[in-house]
DNA sequence: CCCAGAGTGTACAAAATGTCCACTAATTCA
DNA sequence: TGAATTAGTGGACATTTTGTACACTCTGGG
């Protein structure tokens, strides 16, 4: 549920520098390994570390726009739920529902604004969904981070 | 700019078990080592792989709610600009400029409802920010990944 | 007072890494 | 055509890291 500071500052340097191993982070940190990897555990073990997998830049693939797209949905009964259609178009990078009634709001990345249109064009076409609104990011200025929360959560 | 299967194959394999590490993931694909170690340095090179670092779930750390807050922008001659401003509160996971003249779009995360409350009078209170527009993630159907867009953009 | 939990320091075998090398196959280019 | 470049293979080696175990200390709580 919380973490110390010890945990906080573990994990901002498995952030800054990924590559170290735990090892090298004991010595860094002035502690002995086996707490850090006690540590390690422990977080991974309380679901407060998901994984370590590599982090992708969409944007490196060629997917330079992105945008955030409001649905509004009637569900229809006997179908495949909407979310499990949405699940089976890569562009989509998450989805939430939200609140509103049949709202949901949908992270979708595309290669171009014409790539855009042809993804919005499958969401239209998914059973259920009625209209869409979207708003294309022009720019990011704060990237996605976690670690000034990790801060604020652990000292 | 693109990637091929194999490329695929390595991320793919090192998002889903992360801490095989290089040689075991180079004996499950059948290529040889060295091969495995030059296109992860490849795509680190490229800019397709960002980092590696240890995944944070929020949700773990009581940042229960996440919300998508839109802002309306007035950009005041002379002073800090709003993204320097938003940058600092830690619940601010990203911050994205986008269409409609001076609008903003914040995934923000609280503890609480209560909790959101205050994080959106810390919004409201940055200098050149004139309106805010929340909106709650209930539940999230189709959580972030990347991976189907990377096996849709390498084989 | 004693205990449980957390951290320390050490030890050791097993495994992985970083870094070479020589060789082959495919592509590009003069 | 021939030469150069690039990517991959397979092997080797010393070094480092990991997994795991153990005995010890320190702390707060019952």
């Amino acid at each position: 549920m919380t973490i110390d500071q010890l945990d906080s500052r573990i994990v901002s340097l498995l952030r800054a520098e990924p590559r170290i191993g735990v090892l090298e982070c004991s010595r860094r940190l002035g502690v002995a390994r086996g707490t850090v990897q006690a540590r390690l555990d422990r977080l991974a073990a309380r679901g407060v570390i998901t994984g370590y997998g590599p982090d992708i830049d969409p944007a490196a693939l060629g997917f330079d726009v992105t945008a955030f797209v409001t649905l509004q949905i009637r569900q229809v009964a006997g179908h495949v739920p909407v979310a499990d259609q949405l699940a089976l178009i890569p562009e989509i990078l998450e989805a939430h529902t939200i609140t509103g009634g049949g709202d949901m709001l949908c992270r979708v990345v595309a290669r171009n604004n014409a790539d855009l249109q042809r993804v919005i064009d499958l969401i239209v076409d998914v059973q259920g969904v009625v209209r869409t609104s979207s708003v294309i990011a022009l720019d990011t200025p704060v990237p996605y981070r976690i670690l000034p929360l990790v801060r604020a959560a652990g000292g």
